[in-house]
DNA sequence: GTGTACACGTA
DNA sequence: CGTACGTGTACACA
């Protein structure tokens, strides 16, 4: 093969910087041989050189260390880095390992005593700077962006392992406002925690751009100190030595000496021979498996998604072909994009097969070109299967066409095969469900993506690609856990509700919410006077630790009970407390407390509010590990109701422009009734079939007395223990929610068992099976494991029990609604109303009335709900209408 | 700058 | 020592 000749390219990495991130990013418990010895460390730096090598391809390469703590540094503040603890030992037993990694990758690491590795990497960085090679610098700390220029990027560890951050002059100026040049000067102001350099009291990094700013460096801002008034002022002149002192240990030395040079650090194939051994002996067997695809060593064959996978950057004719000629099969779909749901920008498409794709930006195609892919979209012939299928509806909802033709979603796929794990993101279910990751698309030029969320097109064919594979891996596995139905028949059609329920959002009464914070405040702050007069000085009353100050050691109250680090504050602990001491302090705070809570709901939502006075959340689909569904930014699921402040926030949700009302519709006591159905307990279907209400008819089966004694209290302890029992409670718990002895709980529970041996016999029946088969499904299929049900561990064997009792309830409740949610939508379009669903609250749903549809949706609502699972029991709908969310309650 | 603890809103 | 969520604040931090 011909040497092509490049551009030399140095990448210097500070080993320790890295190597100490990567061990606080990946937990210690997760990495470790098989003889115990921990590798998260050696792992992860390892991981992110490996990245490194083959994002920069360098042709130089040399890694520096810290070698002692004792350095010029040091010499010069004696407090420098004094508040480090010493590394733990789990880190430190790593440092041979990794020196045993670059061994065998045969990469030089220098350590000069006396000096930090950054220094050793700022003097090689001008050395390479002087050849007028390009230098990237890979390190865990900041204090290298001064040496940030055209010539020299550093290649910032943000978080994690992956979160790598470009950090070009441009970079620097984004994040900073600042030049690379200045960054010294701000970091010396700032001061450094964890070298533990001071900072200027009073002055953060705010203040601290600000002056550079202003003054242009730290020296013209020192020479103008007098002139700077008011406190911050005052701060900085009686610090300016501490400053000055900073800004000379923020320096980086770029004279080191070093014993070798440039030259000597051309890039080297690893030893293979000894990269097996270091590598078995780590046990790392997927790093050996990328290393070897890393492009760093020569020759080696390049282990990508599919060898003969081939991408077609884009062109005209290729364009084409895919979109016209590939209709019978199903092709693979991702997107890119910026914006949210009012507007789309920068829109790229990435499509592929089993064997080829194309990427391509919407901005490169003509007029043409754009309604072929229009067609495709929304014609139902062309089987798509993609990743998150919700923001296809959207962005195909706004440009006014249908997206179809949705074969599958590999994330709610992936989601029913097992809810509950931490994300769905295509690169974890990839790296779970296949073994690997989506590769970056190689760039020829050397330029490279610029990290972070943007991705360049061409990685849009190898993510398509990706979500291709996956679709057939995902199907067996949904077919073998008999999820198909709940999939195409639920979860899939749900998520053209759900981007419609989105794009809709609700409207909101600005002038009201805006007066609601005023008020709130107003009232939260004569709570907080109050408070400070009672205690008779100044203190956070929104601090948990500062409160227990006040009340426990100045005010001396009984303890409360313990919390992890302290005695607890909450609301129970406090109202026990005021009605133990009538300290009025207490109801001050605890008024201070509802008070502030509500006017931040308030608060929260006002920015939420878009142009047309409406407030879009998002649902998430693929969260909970029970079924149901998720609400963010802002979350409509926890909008106050119970007292009457959180109802005037419920309030200023009303029906928008061109609509009649608001309309809530909800299923009353829906899990109780699925607990009657699931147990076929004959006592709690006949009380459900009596039409009676539940609790009375319950409660007088239990106690022994007629329906018509039973009163407030003995209605509230029953719906205690019919709600405790669906939860997994124990007489332990039901006494406390009692407030009665434990004996006296478990002598309730008996007789309630004794009414409903069904259900007892239910509950122990649920937990049995699932600790057989490993989980619990749903009245419609939907599975969750339980893995931790056959732990020796009893707190979490136990936790498991319960989540499994409660699991098949309230995930049945969510199909339930789910069902009613597409019955609904469907009979809306089916009789053409202008009328539409705008949110779900685990049991409601809430729809936006056209003009002289009043009647109309309030059958349709009741008519689907009440048809959307065929129990044992009837299901219950509840509808009100109004104004507002508040008046449409009931 | 980031993660954890606590507190609290809903079903 | 009752399930399922999301969000805000304070605080520690290696």
């Amino acid at each position: 093969m011909d040497e092509m000749k490049r551009p030399e390219h140095l990448l210097l990495v500070d080993g320790h910087s890295l190597a100490y991130r990567a061990f606080y990013a990946l937990p210690v418990d997760n990495f470790a041989t098989s003889a115990g010895q921990p590798t998260n460390a050696v792992f992860g730096f390892t991981s992110m050189l490996i990245n490194a090598l083959k994002d920069e391809k360098p042709t130089h390469l040399a890694i520096a260390f810290d070698v002692s703590r004792e350095t010029f540094r040091k010499e010069m503040f004696a407090e420098y880095k004094a508040n480090r603890a010493k590394s733990p030992d789990e880190f430190r037993s790593q440092l041979p390992l990794i020196n045993d990694v670059i061994a065998a990758l045969q990469i030089p690491g220098i350590g000069v005593k006396g000096f930090e590795a950054d220094d050793v990497i700022a003097t090689l960085a001008k050395q390479g700077e002087k050849k007028g090679m390009r230098v990237s610098i890979l390190t865990g700390d900041r204090d290298s962006y001064q040496l940030v220029n055209e010539s020299i990027t550093v290649l910032y560890a943000r978080k994690g392992v992956s979160d790598i951050a470009r950090m070009t002059p441009e970079a620097v100026k984004e994040k900073y406002e600042l030049s690379p040049t200045q960054y010294p000067d701000f970091a010396a102001l700032r001061g450094d925690p964890s070298d533990n350099l001071p900072s200027v009291p009073s002055v953060g990094e705010k203040t601290a751009i600000k002056w550079i700013k202003e003054y242009g460096s730290l020296d013209e801002l020192i020479n103008h100190a007098a002139e700077i008034t008011g406190k911050v002022g005052e701060a900085l002149r009686a610090n300016i030595e501490q400053v000055k002192l900073n800004r000379k240990m923020t320096e980086l030395v770029k004279d080191v000496a070093l014993d070798l040079s440039i030259d000597d650090l051309g890039v080297k194939s690893p030893n293979m021979d000894l990269v097996n051994k270091v590598f078995t002996e780590l046990e790392f067997k997927s790093l050996r498996e990328r290393l070897l695809g890393s492009g760093s060593s020569r020759k080696e064959e390049k282990k990508t998604l599919k060898s003969d996978f081939k991408i077609s950057k884009y062109f005209k004719s290729a364009f084409l072909d895919w979109l016209t000629s590939n209709k019978t099969n199903p092709v693979a779909l991702d997107v890119q994009f910026e914006g949210n749901i009012h507007g789309f920008t920068n829109i790229a498409w990435g499509l592929s097969n089993a064997s080829s794709g194309i990427a391509f930006s919407e901005s490169d195609l003509s007029q043409e070109e754009h309604a072929v892919l229009d067609n495709f979209l929304s014609d139902s012939n062309c089987k798509k299967i993609v990743h998150s299928a919700k923001d296809f509806y959207q962005i195909c909802k706004l440009r006014k066409i249908d997206f179809q033709g949705l074969l599958s979603d590999t994330e709610i796929s992936a989601y029913l095969v097992n809810p509950g794990l931490r994300s769905y993101e295509l690169e974890d279910v990839a790296m779970r469900v296949l073994g690997f990751v989506p590769e970056l698309a190689n760039e020829n030029d050397g330029q490279l993506s610029l990290g972070d969320d943007s991705l360049n097109v061409e990685s849009l064919a190898s993510r398509a690609n990706t979500i291709f594979q996956l679709h057939g891996a995902l199907l067996s596995q949904v077919v073998e856990r008999n999820l198909e139905k709940l999939l195409t028949g639920l979860e899939l059609p749900l998520v053209k509700v759900i981007a419609q329920m989105e794009i809709a959002g609700i409207a909101v009464d600005m002038k009201k919410l805006n007066n609601l914070a005023i008020e709130f405040e107003k009232t939260a702050n004569g709570f907080e006077k109050d408070a400070f007069k009672i205690v008779g000085h100044e203190f956070n009353m929104g601090s948990p630790k500062q409160l227990q100050t006040v009340l426990f050691e100045e005010r001396k109250l009984p303890k409360t009970k313990k919390t992890k680090t302290g005695f607890t504050t909450d609301a129970e602990g406090l109202t026990e407390l005021f009605a133990k001491t009538k300290d009025p302090i207490l109801s001050s705070i605890l008024s201070w407390r509802d008070i502030t809570k509500l006017k931040q709901t308030v608060v929260s939502l006002i920015p939420l509010a878009e142009k047309d006075q409406r407030i879009h959340t998002t649902f998430n689909q693929t969260v909970t590990s029970t079924g149901r569904l998720s609400s963010t930014e802002p979350n409509m699921q926890n909008i106050p109701i119970r007292t009457d402040q959180g109802k005037r926030i419920r309030d200023c949700f009303i029906s928008g422009k061109n609509y009649e009302c608001l309309l809530t519709a909800d299923y009353s006591q829906i899990e109780m009734r699925i607990m009657a159905h699931l147990s076929n307990d004959p006592g709690l279907i006949q009380a459900f079939k009596s039409g009676e209400d539940l609790h009375t008819t319950s409660a007088s089966l239990v106690f022994g007395v007629k329906p018509n004694e039973v009163d407030a209290e003995l209605r509230r302890q029953i719906k205690a223990i019919s709600y405790g029992l669906a939860y997994g409670m124990g007489a332990y718990g039901l006494s406390q929610s009692l407030d009665i002895e434990v004996s006296a709980a478990q002598k309730l529970m008996d007789e309630y068992f004794k009414r409903f041996g069904g259900v007892r016999d239910y509950l122990a029946q649920v937990v049995e099976e699932a600790r057989k088969l490993g989980y619990t499904e749903t009245i419609m299929g939907r599975r969750r494991y339980f893995p931790d049900l056959t732990s020796t561990d009893r707190q979490r064997r136990e936790m498991a029990e319960r989540m499994a009792l409660n699991a098949p309830i309230q995930g049945s409740a969510a199909d339930i609604v789910k069902k009613a949610m597409l019955n609904a939508d469907e009979l809306i379009y089916k009789t053409n109303l202008k009328s539409r669903l705008l949110l779900q609250v685990h049991d409601e749903l809430v729809f936006e009335v056209a003009r002289g549809e009043k009647d109309q949706v309030e059958e349709l609502a009741r008519k689907a709900m009440a048809d959307a699972a065929p129990l044992k029991v009837p299901l219950d709908v509840s509808i009100g209408v109004g104004s507002s969310w508040d008046e449409a309650a009931h």
